[in-house]
DNA sequence: ATCTGTGAACCGGTTCACAGCC
DNA sequence: GGCTGTGAACCGGTTCACAGAT
């Protein structure tokens, strides 16, 4: 019981069961801060609008948290959770184009709490290098190879240049090393295996929401 | 043959066959722009990340688009799938939050181009009503209704206020008929049945990455 | 010969339902 | 009695494979 190891490579978990994952341990921090110890599947599920049986069925994936009966502490299933994502040790971010998004996502301090620090912002424009963005300085995007290689493995490039620069940008960093990528550019991404790319697109979810409307 | 209508309210069309329309759509805009004239299901697929038969299917939810032996033609694919999407007309975004998101959501270009128009953005500080932010100048929180009430169904609300402020945001929209939300706020908002709600979570996105990388 | 359109098979995520512990 | 953990059933999206049109 409580096998961490053995499960998790055993099978590969739904990206849908990550993604409630990360709506639990955001609902149960807020749980957790408000004074509850205990927390049950129903309530949990309530949180990232689904089932107690899904809930029940994610946390197995990866082990037995709960106690029968009683349900789940709720620091304990936050520590877990932050141990199954791999948040137990900061993150460090780098933005790729100090545009409007780049710019946005550097001076927003939503996930800098969450264990994701913004390292350091590049860009290619010689304008805009060296003006400052919160407490950052937009650095010379011919720096992105020697400062990424400083941050090892816990690194996550964030691309926020025009379509046509996208996939040069992620060759460069993938090439030092970065496994991770979030791409905000309208442009589509290949990668090598073993990197992981993700899209953020407001004119798709726009869109999606326009179909929704459209068609009842 | 071609018949929009019964297709697609005799089934439910799945999210993710219209997320990759979109997908689609984006990538046919600029192979016609290339100057190509026809499209095969092949070509398409590497666009949208997916496989041949899928676009097929994808397609022939909607009715048949395309020539057996010759493929699409591309300029009535685009129409076709605008016209699904409804995107033949334009659509208002009203943005509720003038902090750094929303902000740079009403500066950024992107989605003007493709038939959203940043209508209006609001926020219930005195201090930032009254100023620009580009062509637009922040309004008051106050007069959200009144104005959303003008632009009939085609609206779109863009959440970008606090999480605690969220929910009564979708509230008051919701009730001068808003039909459709997307929400950047990181909370879990709820909607009256025929409300279209989608999240947009940067923390998700970079603790599913995290996830990533941390389990191979 | 080529490439679409689509029923059928497949696969995997979700839901069900109940056994197992508190 | 209450709530978790989980195999089994279910459901629906994806893939297959082939008939049909050019």
């Amino acid at each position: 019981m409580n096998d961490f190891t053995s499960p998790r490579t055993l099978k590969t978990i739904a990206e849908s069961t990550v993604r409630r994952l990360s709506l639990y341990l955001r609902f149960l921090e807020e749980y957790s801060s408000r004074g509850f110890t205990t927390i049950s599947s129903e309530v949990l599920a309530q949180s990232g609008e689904t089932t107690s049986a899904q809930v029940r069925k994610d946390l197995s994936f990866f082990g037995s948290f709960g106690k029968r009966g009683l349900g789940y502490r709720v620091d304990d299933l936050i520590s877990a959770i932050r141990g199954i994502m791999g948040l137990e040790e900061n993150w460090s971010v780098v933005i790729v184009g100090a545009g409007k998004i780049g710019a946005a996502l550097t001076r927003h301090q939503g996930f800098t709490t969450r264990g994701f620090t913004v390292a350091g912002i590049y860009d290619s424009d010689p304008a805009k290098v060296g003006t400052a963005i919160d407490t950052l300085t937009v650095r010379a995007d011919s720096d992105l190879e020697r400062d990424i290689s400083k941050h090892g493995q816990r690194v996550i490039a964030v691309i926020c240049v025009p379509a046509s620069a996208a996939q040069g940008i992620v060759n460069r960093v993938v090439g030092v090393g970065v496994r991770a990528v979030l791409n905000f550019a309208t442009a589509p991404i290949s990668v090598p295996d073993g990197v992981t790319v993700r899209h953020v697109n407001m004119a798709t979810e726009l869109e999606i929401l326009a179909y929704a409307v459209t068609n009842r």
